[in-house]
Parts: structure tokens; C-alpha cells; sequence
DNA sequence: AGCACGCCGACT
DNA sequence: GTCGGCGTGCTC
């Protein structure tokens, strides 16, 4: 009987793919193991196991796969399940998501690079034929899986790298520029021949001349006594711990040399640099420790519970306590983070208290590293994992509890490539599946969340008292109208901030100034004749960035030198218009010479350790002011800031959308927490021209309960989230009329199946062109109660077939995402 | 999404 | 005459 398998590969094509296993691959195969296959006529991919049947497929016939890559399944049943669900739920495929889930390791395809492993010596296990590779590769540092194709000839490509791998002779790796330089520590132990007591003693005796090399035995058996070496000896001991005791170096390698000493290499997790060597005991308050009875509590009756707890009241001890709780009990457990937070002191704390048994899975690390975290994981070497967004995605056979902290972040939400999913929602419906439970945190719950909590369906715990003696910062509006006609602003400080800042450094305080827009200034203005220079492939003016002398387009990356004189008119009179971060950075460093001052944006954190440094130097250097984007409002935790500033909050505020008010109260609620975490109150000054607004003013309040209840209203009258889901539709096009058109045409046959009042738009973008493309947009707005989700995307997924069909619009895009955030 | 196949313009 | 432009149709 022949034997096909049904496969997902990663490619956005809604469907899996038949292919046939040679026979002596028949019995091996399992689901959840990769294979690798040709897919079309000149592509090779690995692609995943998902059903193994009988059945040869009736319309075309089934390629053989070249090659099984696992003996054991790398991806769980439920895993595979997970991919189905998001494909459907996001109208996606489960390639795609499949993509987003396996870190690139995991994915030998034909567009991987190849490259020699520099820590590789071992040449004896290589062939003739894998020496001369090693060679070449040597030579040419890396090269495509297409030239080591040709270099191979006849030869099975994929076998030839397989065992390459397998020998730990050369890494495969997705980008060039991502080295992987495995951290490796040499170990030694004795022989095996020598690993009794009495042999080691015969030994011992038998080195009588060479006193140095006995000495170095010594020294080995001091570490591993006589009586524990037959039990101890295999696993041996750090060459770094005899090179310390300071033995002869070339002992040793005599030693070595003559086969009484055994050296090998192993690789080490890079975690482990971490320090982990005091597992700390955690005290809680009795606020916490009720806190987290609470939500124990709860958790035998809700499987999901939000824990609304107010900045600066310390539910990382919290989480510390339920997931210690939850670990005791047998199960796995995940940690959520947003990408941004994870590289902070939370990190730390946690590693500090869970140790080895902890992994971390960040997009920071390289893919190498993940493939360490995803292996632990399967078996089971890591019980807790600490992740962002794709970590969702790791294989948990066992999973009891996920923390989604920050729930309300919107970085959750993946957005460029699809698959376009939630994490946190993607979390709820995985912990459903393996019945685990879900424990959601915030300080400043989403709508959604609260939502749920509110009407019972999720618990809710609420811890409303900060840690230790530390109080809720003031919070001061300051009116940039009354300022500006006063004229008492400097630059673009009011005089209170500027005073308060002022005060700050003279008594060794920190401030933090928070202002959502990174460069110097949003644009240039000549004065002489106006003109503004834009994007050339987008319609937004460019952003000028004065450290680089560029403008910069935000949306496609362009950039230019900035003129000297306006190539328009020639006028040399230009000047650049409203605030950035670096503006603020320059200012205040004019305005206080003597100060420190760092900038903390997208532009300062780029290089990979560029955001830890910059944490660590506020922390410890003479810094006095930290000027920065959202990046500033996130997870910061400093005993000495007792100021925060924020900018442009009407910006925030009035941003065209209906969750302008939700984010801005997260957002300068969040930075606002971060004033006064320790004993003495902090002060937040939000400069503005409309004091009066609402969202300001429950800000102002400290109100989390206020703002939501009047923002409740608004959703609910208007049928916004969470009332309703929303699909967005975003249609574009290269040609203006056509993506228009085409959007009319999908809008209007949209309406026609869910009514008028279920669409809005089309609309223009809110940046119309982005790289050349011009974008209309669609919003479908679904009552959660009355609609039908799974037969709306099914009539939707019709439509845009339909629609890319009619050979007018076949060059139309259109992107779905569900639950646009 | 890629990638090959296919049919029309400006070049050694 | 050919190289290569990107339209379109398929991938087990």
C-alpha cells in the first residue's frame, strides 16, 4: 500500500498539498515531523506533516518528498490545530501562519544560506566530498542553498546538509547579516578507563614523575572526589575550573594528549549568562498576597481573569507567586510580554527567581537561539517561557497557565506580513483548547478586557495601592493656550515644566519627557516661498532627523540630504517645523548645559544592545533627563524619577479613530506611572491646549473606572468594539481610480449582503500613497450578537475572490484583518 | 508568494 | 536577429 501525506507549506495558498512517502520512509514518518519537498518546478521547501493516509490524490499525481527531516515531531498535534484556527479566524493560511510560528532554523528552504561553523574542528568526521565543501564554504563565507546545488552536482543535496548539520559543521541561517556564533565551553573528564577509585589511584601513582601532571589529577579529584567518580566522572567539569586553580597548562594538555583526559565541547544556552545563581524568595505584601489568592480563586470557575493592577503596585510578585503555584502543580507555563518590555528589569526578576528552568523567546536573539527555546520546550527541558507575541506558537504539550501582561498593549497584534493575529486572543483560544487558564494584566485594561470582566465573563481582580510607601504621582495639566499668550514658553516648554525640570537637576532627580514622534521636526517649511519637501512615494512630508542631516520618509524609509538652500526657490530660509524627540534632546540640553540628557527612540535603539545600555546608563550614569517615545512609557522601573513630561497629548487624543481615547489614556497613564515609584510622590505635568478635555481629565483623576464607563457608552452607541468585531479592508493599488474603484465596488457588495449600517468607507487612507500605493479603506463593523463571523468571511473570502477576478482589478490588493487594532 | 512560460520592444 | 520587459497561471 502506498503511503501519501497531506502537508502544510509555507506559502499563502489555502489548501495543504499531497505528496508520497518512499517506502522505506513508510513507517517513519509521523505527524508533526518536517519534510522536505519540491514545489513547483524549481522550489524546495520544508513543509509539515499533517495527515497520513491511503488516499493518492485523484486529479494529478503526488510527488515523492525528498527527504524526512525528523524521526520525532517538532510541532504538536495541538500546534498544527492552532495554526488551522488562526488561519480561519484571521483569513489567512496556515502557511502563513506556520511561517510566523517555526523560527527560521526549523525551515531549510531553498532560499537559506549556508555557512561554515567557525567553531568547528573536527575535521576527521567530514568525507572527502564534505571537505572540499568545507572548503569552498570556508572561501566564500556563505553561499545559497541554489550554488551549493551546483556545487554538489548529482549528489542529494538535502542528505549532503543533513549530516553536515548533524556534525555541527556548518549553520543554515535566513539573513546574512545574522551570525550565528554558538557559545561553547570546552569541558574535561577522565577517561573512562581511569573512572574508578582504584584505577584513578593506580593512576595517580603511576604519574609519580611527571609532578605537574599529577598535580593537575589532583586538582580534578579534589572537585570530583575519589568515591563520587563513577557516578560523576561522565558528566566532567569545566576546563575553565582547572584553569582557574591555576595547573599547568601544558600538563593538562599532556594530559590530554595521552588520552587520560577526555576534552569535549558543549554548547550552552546564552540564557544562562543571565545571572541565576540566587534563586530569590519573594515577599508579597498583604495586598498582593490577596491579590493573588483572589485570582487563584477564581480561577476554579473563569478560565480567564483580568488583574487590574495600578502602575508601580508590583504584580510582577504577583505573577512571580501564581506561576511558581501553577509550575508546582506539573504544568508549563507562558509568559507574555510586549517586544518592547522584555529586554527591562521584569526580565531579570524573573530569571533571578526561576533560573534555568526559565527560557526566553525574543526576536532579539538569534535564530539559533529560538530553535534552543523551541526544542526545550518539546521536551520539555523549559516549563516556563518568557516570550513575545510569536510565543504563542511554541510547542506545549502541557500547557496550565499564560500571563499576558500589558494585555492592552496593541504591539500584540501582528501587522505587516500575515498572519494578522492577536496574541492575547490567540492566547484565550489556545488555553481553551489545552484548558489551561489565562491570567490577563494591566494597569489600563483594553476596552475589550474590561469589557469582558465587567459582564462577568472574565474574573477580575483589582490591586489599587501602590508598593511599598510609594503613592500615585500628581498629575497637573498645563494649559499651552494660557502659556502661549502670556508668552512664558521657551522653545516649545512651558515655564512649569521647564522649572520643574530645572528643580529636578538641582536636587539629583530624573525626569522623563515623554512625546510620541521621533526626529527633529515633522517637517521643513521654506519661508521664502513655502514649499515642503514630501515623500515622492508616499503622501506624508519627510521627517528631518539633524544628527543624520536627513529627511527621512516614516512609511517607506526613503531618505535625502537636507538642503541648504530651498531647491524650490533658492531661498536659504528654511526651517524646520514642530517637535521631535530630537528637538526636545537638542533644547534641553541648551537650555541646561550642565545636565545629562538621553534620547530614547527608534533612531537611538537600533544596534542590539543599544536599549539596554541606554536603560542602564539612565540607571547609574550622571543622567538627569530621558527624552523619548512610546519606547519610555513601557515596563521602566527607576527609583529616582520623580518628574514626567509629556508632550502633544492633544495629538493623541485627537488621532481619527475611534480608540484615539482608549490609547491615549493608556499610553500617558502608563508613562505617568512612571514618576514616583519609591517613597516620595512624583509629579506629572501634560502640557495642552484643551485642559477641559474628557479623556484629560480622568487622566488627571487617576479614574481607570471613570474613563471606561464613559468611553463604554460611546462604543456601545456607535457599535464599536467591544459591541462589534471589525474587519478592515485595506484595497490598493498603483492606479488612484482603480483602488477606489475597486473599493466601491467591494464596499457596495458588502453592504448589499450586511446592510448600510455594517460598512463604513470606503475611505482614503490616512496616508493615501505608501510606497507608490495608493489605499482605500473598508471597515465591516459585526454586532458580536446577531452576526454570523464564520458565514460573513466566508461570503467576504468569496467576494475577494470575485472580485481579483474580473480582469479590471486583477492588479487590485486587498488586505484583510480582523480585529483591526 | 514565487517562479516559469510566453509574447512584444530596444539593443550587441 | 537576441535579451529582457512584466502579464498570467500554477504550484500536490
Amino acid at each position: 500500500m502506498d503511503v501519501f501525506i497531506d502537508v502544510i507549506l509555507p506559502v499563502p495558498i489555502p489548501q495543504f498539498f499531497t505528496y508520497r512517502l518512499p517506502r522505506h520512509l513508510a513507517e517513519l514518518a509521523k505527524v508533526g515531523c518536517r519534510v522536505v519537498v519540491e514545489f513547483g518546478k524549481s522550489r524546495v521547501m520544508t513543509a509539515l506533516v499533517v495527515k497520513i493516509h491511503g488516499n493518492p490524490p485523484e486529479k494529478y499525481p503526488a510527488k515523492y518528498i525528498q527527504e524526512l527531516l525528523d524521526t520525532e515531531p517538532v510541532v504538536t498535534p495541538t500546534q498544527i490545530w492552532l495554526f488551522q484556527w488562526v488561519a480561519e479566524y484571521y483569513m489567512c493560511t496556515a502557511g502563513e501562519v506556520m511561517n510566523v510560528a517555526l523560527p527560521s532554523g526549523l525551515k531549510i528552504s531553498s532560499q537559506s544560506k549556508i555557512q561554515y561553523n567557525p567553531d568547528f574542528h573536527h575535521d576527521e568526521l567530514l568525507t572527502d566530498l564534505e571537505k572540499s565543501f568545507m572548503d569552498v564554504l570556508i572561501r566564500e563565507d556563505s553561499i545559497s542553498y541554489e550554488e551549493a546545488g551546483r556545487l554538489l552536482g548529482e549528489q542529494d543535496l538535502n542528505k549532503f546538509l543533513k549530516s553536515l548539520v548533524a556534525k555541527h559543521a556548518i549553520i543554515l541561517f535566513e539573513e546574512v547579516n545574522e551570525r550565528y556564533k554558538p557559545k561553547l565551553i570546552k569541558k574535561i573528564r577522565l577517561h573512562s578507563d581511569y573512572a574508578t577509585d582504584e584505577n584513578a589511584l593506580m593512576l595517580l601513582e603511576s604519574l609519580g614523575k611527571a609532578k605537574k601532571q599529577q598535580e593537575v589529577l589532583l586538582k580534578y579529584l579534589s572537585i570530583i572526589p575519589l568515591d563520587q567518580l563513577s557516578e560523576k566522572n561522565e558528566e566532567g567539569i569545566d576546563k575553565q575550573r582547572l584553569k582557574e586553580a591555576e595547573v599547568s597548562d601544558s600538563a593538562l594538555a599532556a594530559l590530554i594528549t595521552k588520552g587520560i583526559f577526555e576534552q569535549w565541547e558543549v554548547q550552552v544556552s546564552r540564557f544562562d549568562s543571565l545571572e541565576s545563581d540566587s534563586l530569590r524568595e519573594i515577599q508579597l505584601s498583604p495586598a498582593q498576597e490577596a491579590a493573588s489568592d483572589q485570582i487563584m480563586g477564581l480561577f476554579s470557575t473563569k478560565d480567564v481573569v483580568l488583574f487590574h493592577g495600578i502602575t508601580g503596585s508590583g504584580k510582577t510578585e504577583v505573577y512571580i507567586d501564581i506561576i511558581k503555584k501553577a509550575l508546582d502543580s506539573g504544568t508549563q507555563v507562558l509568559f507574555l510580554l510586549p517586544e518592547i518590555a522584555l529586554t527591562t528589569q521584569i526580565v531579570r526578576r524573573l530569571k533571578r527567581v526561576f533560573g534555568d528552568t526559565m527560557g526566553i523567546y525574543h526576536s532579539r536573539f538569534s535564530d539559533n537561539e529560538r530553535v534552543e527555546v523551541w526544542r526545550g520546550v518539546l521536551d520539555q527541558k523549559f516549563q516556563f517561557v518568557v516570550g513575545v507575541r510569536s510565543s504563542i506558537f511554541l510547542p506545549f504539550s502541557n500547557l496550565g497557565l499564560i500571563i499576558v501582561d500589558e494585555e492592552h498593549e496593541s504591539s500584540y497584534k501582528q501587522f505587516d506580513p500575515a498572519p494578522r493575529y492577536h496574541a492575547r486572543d490567540v492566547a484565550i483560544m489556545l488555553a481553551l483548547k489545552m484548558k489551561a487558564r489565562v491570567l490577563l494584566g494591566s494597569a489600563t485594561p483594553s476596552m475589550e478586557s474590561f469589557y469582558q470582566a465587567q459582564t462577568g465573563k472574565y474574573g477580575l481582580v483589582s490591586l489599587k495601592e501602590r508598593f511599598g510607601n510609594a503613592q500615585l504621582p500628581h498629575i497637573r495639566l498645563v494649559n499651552m493656550r494660557v502659556e502661549r499668550e502670556k508668552k512664558t514658553l521657551t522653545k516649545e516648554f512651558s515655564s512649569v515644566l521647564l522649572e520643574a525640570i530645572g528643580q529636578n537637576i538641582e536636587n539629583k532627580k530624573q525626569s522623563i519627557i515623554f512625546q510620541n514622534r521621533r526626529g527633529y521636526a515633522p517637517y521643513l517649511n521654506c519661508q521664502q516661498c513655502n514649499w515642503i519637501p514630501h515623500c515622492n512615494q508616499c503622501s506624508v512630508t519627510l521627517t528631518h532627523h539633524l544628527n543624520a542631516r536627513t529627511l527621512i520618509c516614516h512609511y517607506c524609509g526613503y531618505s535625502e540630504s537636507v538642503p541648504r538652500v530651498c531647491p524650490a526657490c533658492g531661498s536659504p530660509h528654511v526651517r524646520s517645523v514642530g517637535v521631535g524627540t530630537e528637538r526636545i534632546e537638542d533644547d534641553l540640553r541648551e537650555i541646561f548645559p550642565e545636565a545629562g540628557v538621553l534620547r530614547m527612540d527608534l533612531d537611538t535603539t537600533r544596534t542590539k544592545n543599544a536599549y539596554e545600555n541606554i536603560i542602564g546608563e539612565f540607571e547609574t550614569g550622571e543622567v538627569d533627563i530621558l527624552v523619548g517615545t512610546q519606547m519610555v512609557t513601557k515596563g521602566l522601573d527607576f527609583d529616582r524619577v520623580n518628574l514626567v513630561g509629556v508632550f502633544n497629548a492633544d495629538k493623541l487624543i485627537n488621532f481619527p479613530d475611534f480608540r484615539s481615547g482608549e490609547r491615549a489614556f493608556q499610553l500617558i497613564t502608563q508613562v505617568s506611572g512612571r514618576a514616583g515609584r519609591r517613597e516620595e510622590k512624583g509629579i506629572v505635568l501634560i502640557q495642552t491646549n484643551n485642559p477641559a478635555n474628557r479623556v484629560l481629565q480622568y487622566i488627571v483623576d487617576s479614574d481607570y473606572e471613570g474613563f471606561y464607563a464613559s468611553e463604554i457608552k460611546e462604543r456601545e452607541a456607535y457599535n464599536y468594539p467591544p459591541f462589534s468585531r471589525i474587519i478592515e479592508l485595506t484595497v490598493k493599488d498603483v492606479d488612484r481610480n482603480l483602488a477606489q474603484e475597486a473599493a466601491e465596488v467591494l464596499a457596495k457588495r458588502m453592504k448589499d449582503y450586511l446592510g448600510e449600517q455594517r460598512i463604513l468607507g470606503p475611505e482614503r487612507g490616512l496616508v493615501e500613497r505608501i510606497r507608490n500605493k495608493f489605499h482605500f479603506v473598508i471597515w465591516m463593523k459585526l454586532e458580536k450578537e446577531k452576526m454570523n463571523i464564520q458565514a460573513t468571511k466566508q461570503y467576504l473570502r468569496e467576494e475577494l475572490v470575485h472580485l481579483i477576478t474580473e480582469k479590471k482589478f486583477k492588479s487590485v490588493q486587498v488586505v484583510v484583518n480582523v480585529d483591526a487594532v
